[in-house]
Order: C-alpha cells, then structure tokens, then sequence
DNA sequence: TTAACAGAGTTGCATATGCAACTAATAAAT
DNA sequence: ATTTATTAGTTGCATATGCAACTCTGTTAA
C-alpha cells in the first residue's frame, strides 16, 4: 500500500498511510544496519528479537504464527539464519515432527549490537510526538487490527 | 517491523504498530483479490492506479521514485504486468534511454474491476475511527515521515 | 491393529525487492 | 569535436514471501 497521492476517492483513507511509512521506516533501518555493517535483514532481526527477549525454543510453526509469516516463508528464513549461524535447529525429542529454535552466541552478541542502533531508531521516529498523540495513534491501529479480525474471508 | 509483543523496551514504540498493521493488511487485501479471481498482486495494483488516476506515460525511474521502489526492482515489477498484457512498454521518441510507461486496455479494465473491492476494503479498516482521530493519526504519520527526511543517513 | 486423519516442516513455482555492476544513450566540459 | 560525466534501464546475486503439493510423524477412529 504505496500511495498517499494527489487526487481520488483514496485520499481519505489511512492505510496508503501505513502503507508508505512503513516503506519508509523499513528504507531507513536497512541503511542504519548497513552502515553499521550489519549482515542481518529486518526479518532476521524480528527473529532475534523474539527469541533473544521473550521465547528462546520455540518451534516454527510457533515462530511464523508470532511473526504473521507463513511457514515456507519462516523455513527459508531460518535456513538463511542457520547458514549464517544466528540460530540453530534442535529436532524435538518428544516429537520428531518439531524443531525448536534456538539463539546462537553469535545471535545473541549480534542482537545485542543492534538493539541500541533499533532503539535510537525508534526513539528518533518519534521526534514532536506528544504522548496524547501516540495514544491516539496506538489506538487507531487497535481499531484497524480489530476491523481486520472481524473480516476475515 | 513486526513486533508488538510483551516485555522489553520496544513496546513505548510506534513503529512495531505500523509493521504489523501494515502486514495484517497486506494479507487482508491478498485476500480480497484471491477470492475474487483477480490475479494482481497489492504492488502491480499500485502502478495500475497511478497510472490510470494520475498520471500514464510515465518513465520507469519516475514511477520508481514514486513508488519509493529500487529501479531494478520496478523493472521487475514492470516485466511481470507486461507480460500479464497490464502494461506496455513505449520507448520514448526524444529520448531513446527511455520507457513509458503505458496502461492497456486489459489494465484499466481490471483497475476498474479492483478499486470498489479496494475502496471497500479500506472504508472497512476505518470502522469505529473518529474524524478527529483520523486527523491525529494521519498528523503523526506525517511526523514520522518528516523525521525519517530529517535523518537520511 | 490397521486405516484414516491431522500436524510440522520442506520444496516447487511464482512474485517482489535491494545493491552493485553493467550497457547504451544523452548531456556537459574542455 | 572528442572526451568525460550523467542518466535510464537491465542483469547477476541474494533475500523474503505465499500457495499448493508433498513427506514424515504422530493421533484418532473403526
């Protein structure tokens, strides 16, 4: 959802909004981690980021559900983080089917390089924004997220 | 960005919001055309748009910058709806290094096909939204965008 | 107990994307 | 006018993603 242009009916609505920044943002940390030369996509980071502060173990399907991903897509991300030892696989015991997920030291050092670089990032975005306004903001994208749930096809 | 998840210091942030908001719609609107038999993904809808609502004949590089898209990826892009008969290439008289960018018929008719489905969807997203926080969301967004110019690395 | 079913993960096929190196063509400089 | 620089677009290489079909394993039913 790229255009919050000129003319049209579209105008009026906010997801070209979303749509957009969240370009824009995504833009912006790929060059904060490439001028920190940081071989790591924002993907692999949300990856990290999960496992390294809330839920170390976990098994894919797990992990695509938290992440919205589909788990082909969630296979090849963790083959291409494996490959690059940020995570290992660890086929269950109780159930051969599973693999859980597992942080590397390498994962866990390269996260804790990054987090400071993400928090500033974050940090920045928010320049002028009063707290009544993120409130409104947070809330908005509640509404939108629960619109969704409601229609799903 | 997509994470708002429980503990740590990203949750104060916005930008996991509009990630996940962002993807949430994504799939959404994947949907929408799925079960519609449309085979047009969310990113070939955009060049359709802008193409048929603002501006046709446009040059690869100015529809990449609109996009906010790499050139080489809109050549991509541009190479699947030509072939998909969406788009044609017109190589510009003045200017042999050039391409136009050109809807065809089988374009706009699919344009014309999509955009109440697409107008539905985001009339949708906006259910329970006050007007006043309509202004404050779409206030804040132009504040990230802004900051985001202001910190071009 | 064996057959039918359900769950976890992988792979084929297709799309989308970015960076860097490249070609071709136009514009600018000396 | 010829060299140099810039611009438009493409391609190689790599990542990310979804759907559907598939394998393998575990669970449930007959």
């Amino acid at each position: 959802m790229n255009f919050n242009s000129n003319n049209s009916d579209f105008n009026k609505t906010l997801a070209p909004w979303i749509g957009r920044t969240e370009k824009l943002i995504n833009i912006h940390i790929s060059d904060v981690f490439l001028h920190n030369n940081i071989q790591v996509t924002k993907e692999q980071w949300i990856v990290l980021k999960i496992l390294y502060e809330d839920n170390d173990n976990l098994i894919q399907n797990e992990l695509a559900f938290i992440t919205n991903r589909n788990k082909a897509s969630l296979t090849r991300l963790i083959n291409v983080m494996e490959k690059n030892k940020l995570v290992a696989r660890i086929p269950s015991k109780k159930d051969s089917r599973k693999n859980l997920i597992q942080i590397t030291e390498t994962g866990k050092l390269l996260f804790l390089k990054m987090k400071p670089l993400m928090l500033n990032t974050l940090e920045m975005l928010q320049n002028g924004i009063t707290e009544d306004e993120k409130e409104v903001f947070i809330n908005v994208m509640t509404k939108i997220q629960t619109n969704l749930k409601n229609h799903t096809i």
